[in-house]
DNA sequence: GCTTGATTTAAACAAATGTTTGATTATTGT
DNA sequence: ACAATAATCAAACATTTGTTTAAATCAAGC
């Protein structure tokens, strides 16, 4: 049985521990320790402690990016093809179905999920910079896409609105990672929703969102 | 003219520096010299960094949660009295409008607001269980009042639209207080919305995912 | 005016941080 | 088998961290 070389190991074990105790608040030698290594592996390997971080972020957001971009390229030829706007939900469901499916997807996506969600809320920040470096061509051609898709609303609205997607999704995946939090607080007895259910019912809460002049009754 | 006390340019410069660079990464000499004070005045206005992060938050925090709380009543009783249900939107607005309010009303609100985002996103840390603590409890009451609105969803999934309610409300408050960082991107000329504006349309956004067979166009 | 208590100050504290060094051990290519 | 490169290791590096100390300064009260 071949062991998992030590660089995937220093992955896992920043992953995981970033994930819970924040980047600034995560040594070297907690990670190293925990990945069964030397302190000056980290160095080695990703040249720094951001080298590290960046290594992190990378090997799961990238191939989260690549999906998005095709689900979304994909909505927008079939409605070329079809002759029509690509479809709000549809553009909902790419965005957000590619990163919330990592959670039980990937070995280590549940931790990944934290890391990316403190991301959006961080001001400033080492991650941060790269995560919006690597994410912001997406989020342009995304918000392209919703443009098309509503062409009549005006577009610090609709920047607004997609803002509320991304927090709701964000703040979501958090809940969905660790739904003990939420059961520990006097609410009674609570049916877990799965991981899928989750995600239909934040697509469908922000498609809703999206809409105007809704006349559906509070159920 | 009499200067601010020593305590109070403490919290100041505690609240706008670890709202920019997080808790674990501000350092009390950073803070103590933005405040014109000295590095020992912390400990002896409040016994340590934790106790300096707690009087940040609670200086805010619970001015926020009782107006909460007063509009929530407010609400219920008035329903109550006309024999109704407590409307979403009501609820809503107790919920989001205090706090939200605070970025232009507050003196040094808007960096408040990026502390809380970061709360909310926090896995663990040292403010999070000050945070939760201070909070759980109109939580609570807000929960069962939603129920009470919604009598026929079930409760996990009412929990869940509540969770996609609070991440959009972080969210927003993030892009609210710093609108800059989305004009920087490529999106063509854009209007800056006014706070009033962007918390309606979060309300109404919210509201709207709390409603089901939307029978709404998208525009 | 002196005293009591509150506040401020500079200096020092131990502990923890990211990084570097130089030697040692594994692994690989020929 | 041997040389060359890659990887690991213990030890030490200079900084920075939160906290404490003990003296100095300030502000009232009587």
């Amino acid at each position: 049985m071949m062991e998992t070389p030590t660089r995937e190991r220093l992955l896992d074990a920043a992953e995981a521990l970033i994930a819970r105790q924040g980047y600034d608040n995560t040594s070297l030698r907690a990670i190293t320790e925990q990945a069964g290594a030397n302190v000056a592996a980290v160095n080695y390997h990703f040249g720094s402690k951001e080298g590290l971080a960046e290594a992190v972020l990378r090997r799961r957001l990238i191939p989260i990016d690549k999906e998005r971009m095709a689900r979304l390229e994909a909505e927008c030829r079939a409605a070329r093809n079809e002759d029509r706007a690509p479809g709000i939900e549809a553009l909902l469901r790419a965005l957000i179905e590619p990163i919330l499916r990592t959670i039980h997807t990937e070995k280590g996506g549940r931790h990944f999920i934290f890391i990316i969600s403190r991301m959006h809320t961080d001001a400033d920040g080492v991650l941060k910079r790269l995560f919006l470096k690597t994410i912001q061509p997406s989020f342009v051609r995304f918000f392209k896409a919703f443009q098309e898709a509503c062409p009549e609303l005006p577009s610090e609205i609709l920047l607004l609105r997609i803002s509320f997607t991304i927090g709701a999704m964000s703040h979501a995946a958090m809940v969905m990672s660790d739904w003990g939090l939420l059961e520990r607080l006097p609410f009674g007895k609570l049916d877990v929703p799965t991981i899928d259910r989750s995600v239909d019912e934040l697509i469908r809460f922000a498609a809703r969102g999206f809409m105007v002049t809704g006349t559906g009754t509070h159920v």
